[in-house]
DNA sequence: GCTGGCAGTCTCCACACACGACTGCTAAAC
DNA sequence: GTTTAGCAGTCGTGTGTGGAGACTGCCAGC
């Protein structure tokens, strides 16, 4: 899409009426927009401007004699705009910062999420959201059994990026701690370096071979490998920071109802519903936003969505905000694309 | 306290308006409580009961035509008559059959706590937590060092209780991966079974004799092994739930404005400050009920606390629920009592 | 000591009215 | 043709009034 539809000047007042909206929150007064500087117009011919945007669906009442108010429409040509333009430059350096200051140069992959949600929450004041890449494209780069007791193992798994995992495991039969270790050993020497799908299909790929032949120590290893492989992809680790901005929304009543801040509230709740909210927007590069009625779920009409992906090797996760549609578009985009690249590049230093 | 200032009959009148104000929600008149079975006496004997209980400042009147509403103190009266009479007994099968759905039967200990949260959520619609008990006094149970460059390592370590720890350390020196898996074996070889703090004051006596001695060996594992417990003890870890239910009681303003919520909310990203708001009631057996202006923080007088400390060997942890003054308490009692055992079971079993 | 009855009080709701904030339109000026 | 000033019109907001309804407090009688 480029500008051509709207003429340079409309263009200047549809732009200048949505700042001012951001910041005051008050539906925009013609007379107010042509005491402007830059738009050296007369107030009238402002009202004939606006009248314009409105027929296009740019802007609307909020009754007959209020100023006017951007619509859902209104913000997208203005977040083109801005990211057309590259007027929302990409603000890595404060983000990053502040990602060291909490989580230190190593931190443990999840601190490193959790922590980016937090500056972004600190940053933008509205939610902040931190969405890791599927645990199945993880390289894997160790094993560990420790046993619990005689048919009980806790497994801790470490991948790449410094993202430990764990989980216990049931067995069918007892077995020995010095199995555990043989096991642990073989496993780590014959698979360190691949993904962890390719992992679980190795495993499986030898436990079909292993049939035929018998040999006990690779038949426990194998065992111990599929079962701890099995429930690992499926809830994707979600971290969200910031939810006491919602209730600030609420208050200033940004169109943000009770409704809609309960809807949000489950969302921080239920992560895995953000999770699907986002899988359709992480394919494109760069920051992608989501204004309002956009949105699939009527509930979250009064919200918008900024997000942006990040890459870690072959795998990719997302980080973002979401707040009030009325809201600080031009910072919360700097911020965002900055926190995606600060995100990968901790990543990159760790590998 | 005894009951003994009240009149029997006053007694009842309390209880009964209490209870029926917190199914309604809105002030209890005369009328509604003389039409009361077991209250069997007219509404004008009611109201002069009613005054007598406002003069002793259980019950108050929003304004002169309304019915009365139960005072901080009338909830108080209340709910100590419930703990003393075992009215509201224990309710440990909900609970626990719950938590087992959620987190199966060998739970990691997070998993444990987020679980015990999540279902206090559940059952009582209220804000639900659990709080795990400084790790200072868990029970070592096994170490193990991952490389992931020349002088980066990560740490694991598990505790009783299927309580798992990570963190990246830095050294200050390169490291050989088979010198790390010599110390683990020594450590753990030389420390399970004692608690993390036994375990920081022998590694630190050791190093101290070490300086004369010369092992070189011992010394990367007890300088491994004292980095790692250095940062242990801090942040004690919270698990919240249910922060969606505080909109719920935003919503029928139940006298929980915006600036409570939002309090609530801050509390809820900022665990630690739920700790040290829980410090004080962590002593005492069973369940503690803290109501309304109770709370040392003026932000937290339309909110009650309902919590009971649970034991894990000398280690104590606390489950309770958080919700507007205005609460089932007999429900929120049984059921914050029945979580408290339930973890305590788990970890019972666990052992 | 309990009860019925009654006057008094206060909230809540509906309606009316005036004020103020903008707009849309029109006619004149550039 | 475009811009501007001016003016009439519209609608939300704040205020005030009145009546209905809900309870209470008090008093006199049982």
């Amino acid at each position: 899409m480029t500008f051509g539809a709207l003429s340079d000047r409309t263009r200047r007042v549809l732009a200048c009426l949505v700042k001012d909206y951001i910041d005051s929150g008050e539906p925009v007064a013609s007379a107010t927009l042509s005491r402007r500087p830059g738009l050296g117009v007369s107030s009238a011919t402002i009202r004939n401007v606006l009248a314009q945007l409105e027929d296009m669906g740019y802007v609307s009442q909020p009754h007959t004699s209020a100023g006017r108010v951007p619509t859902d429409l209104g913000y997208r040509y203005y977040v083109d705009m801005l990211l057309e333009t590259r007027r929302a430059s990409r603000d890595i350096s404060t983000v990053e910062a502040r990602m060291r200051e909490q989580a230190g140069d190593a931190p443990l992959f999840d601190q490193l999420l959790s922590s980016a949600s937090h500056v972004l929450f600190e940053v933008s004041h509205h939610v902040g959201f931190a969405i890791a890449p599927s645990d199945m494209h993880a390289i894997f780069q160790r094993i560990e059994f420790v046993p619990l007791s005689a048919s009980r193992v806790l497994v801790v798994m470490v991948a790449r990026g410094n993202h430990v995992s764990q989980k216990v495991i049931e067995l069918n039969e007892d077995i020995a701690p010095s199995a555990l270790t043989q096991a642990a050993n073989y496993l780590n020497a014959e698979f360190a370096g691949l993904s962890l799908d390719e992992v679980r299909q190795a495993v499986l790929a030898r436990l079909e071979e292993q049939r035929t032949l018998y040999d006990e120590l690779r038949a426990v290893a194998l065992t111990l490998a599929r079962t701890t492989l099995e429930g690992i992809q499926s809830p994707t680790a979600v971290f969200i920071d910031g939810a006491s901005s919602l209730a600030d929304d609420a208050e200033d009543a940004n169109g943000v109802s009770m409704s809609t801040l309960r809807t949000l509230l489950r969302m921080v709740e239920e992560k895995q519903r953000l999770v699907r909210l986002l899988d359709a927007y992480l394919d494109g590069p760069g920051v992608a936003v989501v204004i309002g009625a956009e949105h699939p779920d009527p509930q979250l009409h009064a919200c918008s969505l900024v997000v942006a992906a990040y890459r870690d090797g072959a795998r990719r996760g997302a980080v973002g905000i979401i707040g009030p549609t009325r809201m600080h578009y031009s910072r919360a985009i700097s911020v965002v694309d900055g926190a995606a690249v600060a995100v990968a590049r901790f990543l990159r230093d760790q590998n």
